[in-house]
DNA sequence: TCTGGCACTCGGCGCATACGAGTGCCAGCT
DNA sequence: AGCTGGCACTCGTATGCGCCGAGTGCCAGA
C-alpha cells in the first residue's frame, strides 16, 4: 500500500501533467505544491510509483508522466468530482431549454457538451428499449401500403413502410389500429412482443396475412432501432492536441465514425452512475491513447441512454466528470418535462 | 490568350502535383509527360505561367505549385470528369441498394462518398421546398393535444406536438385531416400557405382557433425544415494531409460543425449541375485552402438538395467529379423508387 | 522559337557541440 | 528509519555549420 505523501506526489503528478502536457519532475512538483518535503524525497517516491508501474518517464533524462494505472488511481481514489459553478449552471439550462424537439434536444447537447469540455461529446439517443410506445399510428398510402409510424413516450418518431400481401380496408386498418393501441400504448417495448402475439386470430382469414406482416414490421422497428443512434461533436477539438497526434487524431476520428464501436463501448460501460475508461482500457485499439466519461441520462430515475466525452488520457477528469454528469442531469430534466 | 502548349504544362503541373504533393520542376515535367521540349521551354512556359498568377513557387528555387486561379483554370478547360468504372458503378448500386429507409440512404451516401473520393462527404437532407405532401396525419393524443405528421413524397416523415387552444372532438379531427389531405395531397410545399388559407371558415366557430393552431403549426414546419440538416463523414480522411495540417485541419473541422455555414456554401452554389469552389473562392475563411465540389440530386428531373465533397484544393478533380456525378445519379434513382 | 549551357539560390540533411533539466545514489543528519 | 543535500551521469533538444542537389533565370547559338 502506497503512503498518504506517494499518494499526493502521484495527484500532484496528475495535476501538473494535466495543466502543463508536460512530463514533470522533482524540483517543479515540491516548488509548485507545498508538499513540505525536499526534491530528493520526491524522487524517491517518484521511484516507488514507477515500481508500481503509476508513472512512467518517456525518456531517462525526463520527468514522470501517469500511466493509465496512475490515471485509475487518480479517478477512483484521488479525485473528486468538481460541482459545476453557478453561472455554468445557468448557461445549460438557457442553452438546452431553447430545444423545440428531441433532435434539438440532442444536438444542442453534444454542442454543449463539446464546448464545456473542450474534447468530443457523443450523446447517444434515447433508447427504445427502455421506453413505452405512446401511440402507433397506421397510414393507408395505396390499397395495399401501410405506413407504421411509432412515437414513444420520449418524443421520437420511427416510421416503416410496409406492402400488404392483400388489399385492406380502410375499415379494417381504423380497427387495427384501435386493437393495436389499446394493447400496446403506454407499455414498454420488451413487452410488446407478447401482447399482440395473438392479434391476428381477431381478424377475418383474409386479412390476417395483413395483420401479421403489420406486426411484425412493428416488431422488426423495436428490434432494429435498438441499434441506437448517436451524434457526436466537438472533432474540432482534438487539434488542440497537435503535438503528438496526427498519428493519434486519425484512428480516433476513424473510431467515432464507426458508430457501431462507439456503440458497444458505451453498452459495455457500467449502466447507472458515471464511468470511466482509460486509455488501454478501452477495447477498441485505435482508442488506446483516449478516455471515455460517460454516464447514463434519463427522463425518469432510469437511464434510457448514455452521454459522455472522448478525449486524451491526459484530461481533466474532475471537471470532465462534472460537466458529463450536470449536462446528463439537465437532459434528464428536459426530457421528463417535454 | 495562353499557347496550347502552356496549357499543356499547366495541365500537368497540376497533375504532378495533384500525384506527388511535392512543387513539380522543369526537368521531372518533360520526362513524366511526353512534352517534346526541352526543359528550358518548360521554364519559359512557366515563367509565363507564373506571371498570368497560375501557377508560384513556395521558395525561391522550388518547382512550381498550381494556384487556384490555376486550378480553376485546370478545371474549367484541362480536365474531364472521369467516369466511373464499371465495377465501380456496380459497388455504387449494391451499397445504396441496401438502404432501408431515407436517414439509411443519405448515412450509406455519405459513406460511399468518403470512401470513393477518400475525401469528406457532405450530403443535404432532400429538401421539403421543392417536395410534394404526400399524407398529413392527424393524431389526437389527449383531448386538447394533437401530432401533427407530415410525410413528403421523399419519404421524409416530420411531426410536431400541438396544443390546442380547446378542446377537439375526434370527429372534428378526422373532418380536418380529410379536407386538409384532399386540398394539400400531392401539391408542393410552396403552394400549401394559400391552398389552406380559407379552411377555418368550413369549421365551428369553437372549433376554429384549433383549426387556425394546426394550420400554422403546419406552416412553420415546412419553413422551419426548409433549414436543412445535412451529414458529414470521413473526416479521419482529412488527417491524411498532415504535412501542412494540423494548422489547416482545425478550421475545416469548425467549419464542418457549423451546418448553417456549410448550408450557406452550398446554397451558394449554382443549382442545376455540378459546382467546384476553389480554395479562396469559398467565402468562409476555414475553408480557403480547401475545394468544394458539390452538385444537386432528386427524384425526379428536378434537384431536391445537394451533395458533395470537401477536400484539398490539391484534389484529383476530375475523379472526384466523376464520383460525385455518380453518387449522385445513383441516390436519385434511390429516391426514385421508393 | 527552341535548345544547351552555366552560374546562382536556397531549402533540407547530416553532424558535431553545448546546454540543461532531471535522475539515481550515497553519505550524513535528525 | 526517514529525510536531505550534494554530485556525477544521462540524454533529449537546440544550435551552428557545411554540403548537396534540385531547380531557376538568363544568354548565346541553332
Amino acid at each position: 500500500m502506497l503512503s498518504e505523501r506517494r499518494l499526493q506526489v502521484l495527484r500532484a503528478i496528475v495535476q501538473d501533467y494535466v495543466g502543463t502536457e508536460e512530463p514533470v519532475g522533482s524540483k517543479a512538483l515540491t516548488e509548485r505544491h507545498g508538499l513540505g518535503v525536499s526534491p530528493a524525497t520526491v524522487r524517491n517516491d517518484m521511484a516507488a510509483l514507477e515500481e508500481e508501474g503509476y508513472i512512467a518517464q518517456p525518456h531517462t533524462s525526463a520527468g514522470r508522466i501517469p500511466t493509465d494505472k496512475g490515471y485509475r488511481l487518480f479517478v477512483d481514489k484521488l479525485a473528486e468530482v468538481k460541482p459545476m459553478t453557478g453561472p455554468e449552471r445557468r448557461a445549460i439550462q438557457n442553452f438546452l431549454d431553447g430545444a423545440v424537439d428531441l433532435d434539438d434536444v440532442v444536438a444542442r447537447t453534444v454542442r454543449l457538451l463539446a464546448q464545456l469540455t473542450r474534447q468530443v461529446a457523443v450523446v447517444q439517443y434515447p433508447s427504445l428499449t427502455r421506453s413505452t410506445v405512446r401511440h402507433v399510428e397506421l397510414l393507408p398510402l395505396a390499397p395495399a401500403r401501410v405506413m407504421l409510424v411509432l412515437i414513444t413516450d420520449t418524443g421520437r418518431v420511427e416510421q416503416r413502410m410496409i406492402d400488404c400481401p392483400a388489399p385492406f380496408g380502410e375499415t379494417s386498418l381504423a380497427d387495427l389500429r384501435a386493437r393495436l393501441n389499446s394493447r400496446v400504448a403506454g407499455r414498454r417495448f420488451t413487452d410488446v412482443p407478447q401482447l399482440v402475439e395473438d392479434l391476428p386470430e381477431g381478424f377475418d382469414v383474409e386479412d390476417r396475412g395483413t395483420v401479421s406482416t403489420v406486426l411484425s414490421t412493428l416488431l422488426e422497428t423495436l428490434v432494429e432501432e435498438n441499434e441506437e443512434r448517436l451524434v457526436i461533436g466537438g472533432t474540432a477539438n482534438l487539434t488542440r492536441f497537435a503535438h503528438d497526434f496526427p498519428l493519434t487524431i486519425r484512428p480516433v476520428l476513424e473510431a467515432l465514425e464507426e458508430q457501431v464501436v462507439l456503440l458497444r463501448l458505451l453498452g459495455e460501460m457500467q449502466n447507472p452512475g458515471m464511468t470511466v475508461r482509460i486509455g488501454h482500457e478501452n477495447a477498441h485499439e485505435g482508442l488506446n491513447s483516449t478516455s471515455i466519461v460517460s454516464v447514463g441520462y434519463g427522463s425518469g430515475g432510469e437511464a434510457v441512454a448514455k452521454l459522455g466525452v472522448v478525449g486524451p488520457t491526459r484530461m481533466d477528469y474532475p471537471g470532465t466528470m462534472g460537466a458529463v454528469r450536470a449536462v446528463a442531469r439537465y437532459v434528464g430534466q428536459i426530457l421528463a418535462e417535454s
